[in-house]
DNA sequence: GTCTATATGGGGATAGAC
DNA sequence: GTCTATCCCCATATAGAC
């Protein structure tokens, strides 16, 4: 398994108080980085000279630069998609054994994302960043990346929105779910672009904005009835459940 | 202005037909390894390699490889916002002087992208993952692509839509455009993981159920009523004319 | 743990022969 | 127009001193 060749201790230096060690100045710095140039795009120069820190810190504390980006994106993605799972989990809980509310779905899925953090709005909008990114990056790590962290997030709330919506295909189900992701991507992504064209009314940094918005347009979508065939050829219509999702979202490879 | 240091004519071969010169094999090469790799992702080497020609043709021809990229997505993207506009006015013509039809506004700006070209859905689908690219792309080289490409049609369709929903302000009509755009990318970039992950319901190489799928669920989130305040600052309320959105796609600088 | 120094490779660009 | 050969820069990674 891909171990590090030596694992340090968090020794305490006499500079600062609790930031234990240079390990989480080149995370801090690689995500800022990333944000902003891409994972291709940000050298490992540009992040330790960023970071005060060697060149020869990212082989020490990550071994590589694969490491060093797959330390930053789990540090971040995991409390999100825990935070995720959690909301859902207490929102079927509330319900049962009824269908979970479809706003509180849309909500459990997209608040912990866009309202990542409490520090400064620019440090959500630069977390909002990184995370489109990983969407929209082709990159084998990053696909890496989602397949770790969204496996359960990418299965359950599927499942979650075909019981809150039902009368919808799980395909239908399946395009509305992704358009969702597209929707969060694009502001994460292009917020300020769309700050900027608005001429000031729309303020991406402002993190209740965001959600309302998207919220409200997304369940008027989800909301919508499906036209039943599309040209395309019919499901074979497996199983028998209407509610169940089978075999959402595997993530393997593909593309 | 930067012109390339020889502008070669259209000689022709003796082996094939049609096929002017090594410029389009160049062209050709790049588009594919461009929407399979990105643009830095994909090297000089490799497109000159898959397209059969010298390393030094890309200079001969576009100059550098910016010159490159910059002919690449020009070939596309000008013709289908060509067909935006063109369809467009004309569903304002046919309207005039009420409001252009809703759906067909989000149809004239849908359907040339999804179903570009005529040729094998393989070729549609790799297209559809470089628009998207486009978009989802951060570097300085695209932002100059979409200022280029897109300043007409990120104009004049949000006025439009802000005429075929009447009642939501401008801002609103931004959020959602931009929505809409998120949602398009996304089928665009991960087409191909949204057909496994479905296990075969979802078929993102057919055109139509795409763009029906897209329809359906966007023009029910435009139509979705909005709810005012939502924390932020209330815009200034310039001007009185509710149907003209003032100042709107500027893709100046920023991000 | 942190540094210097370096190995090794790949990238874009271009000069100049044909 | 096309090719070969080459320049030069910058990337990652690692060896080995401190």
């Amino acid at each position: 398994m891909p171990r590090n060749t030596a694992n340090p201790p968090e020794t305490i230096t006499a500079e600062g108080e609790a930031r234990q060690h240079t390990r989480d100045a080149l995370l801090d710095a690689a995500e800022v980085l990333f944000s902003e140039l891409g994972v291709d795009g940000a050298s490992l120069r540009a992040i330790t000279a960023r970071a005060g820190a060697n060149l020869a810190a990212v082989s020490y504390h990550f071994g590589n630069k694969e490491g060093l980006v797959r330390a930053v994106f789990n540090r971040r993605l995991r409390p999100i998609n825990e935070e995720r799972l959690r909301r859902l989990t207490a929102l079927e809980d509330a319900a049962s054994p009824e269908a979970p509310d479809p706003e509180g779905v849309l909500r459990a899925f997209l608040e912990p994302v866009v309202r990542f953090g409490q520090e400064s709005s620019e440090e959500q909008m630069r977390f909002r960043k990184l995370m489109g990114r990983t969407f929209a990056e082709p990159g084998e790590v990053m696909r890496q990346r989602l397949r770790d962290q969204f496996q359960e997030v990418g299965d359950r709330f599927p499942r979650a929105l075909a019981r809150a919506f039902p009368g919808l295909e799980p395909g239908i189900i399946l395009w509305r779910f992704h358009f969702m992701i597209g929707s969060m991507v694009q502001v994460a992504l292009h917020g300020a672009l769309i700050a900027e064209s608005s001429g000031g009314a729309c303020d991406p940094t402002h993190g209740e904005e965001v959600i309302g918005r998207l919220v409200e347009f997304l369940l008027a979508g989800f909301q919508a009835p499906s036209t039943g065939a599309s040209g395309g050829k019919q499901r074979p219509s497996k199983g028998e459940a209407s509610t169940a999702a089978p075999a959402i979202f595997a993530w393997e490879e593909g593309f």
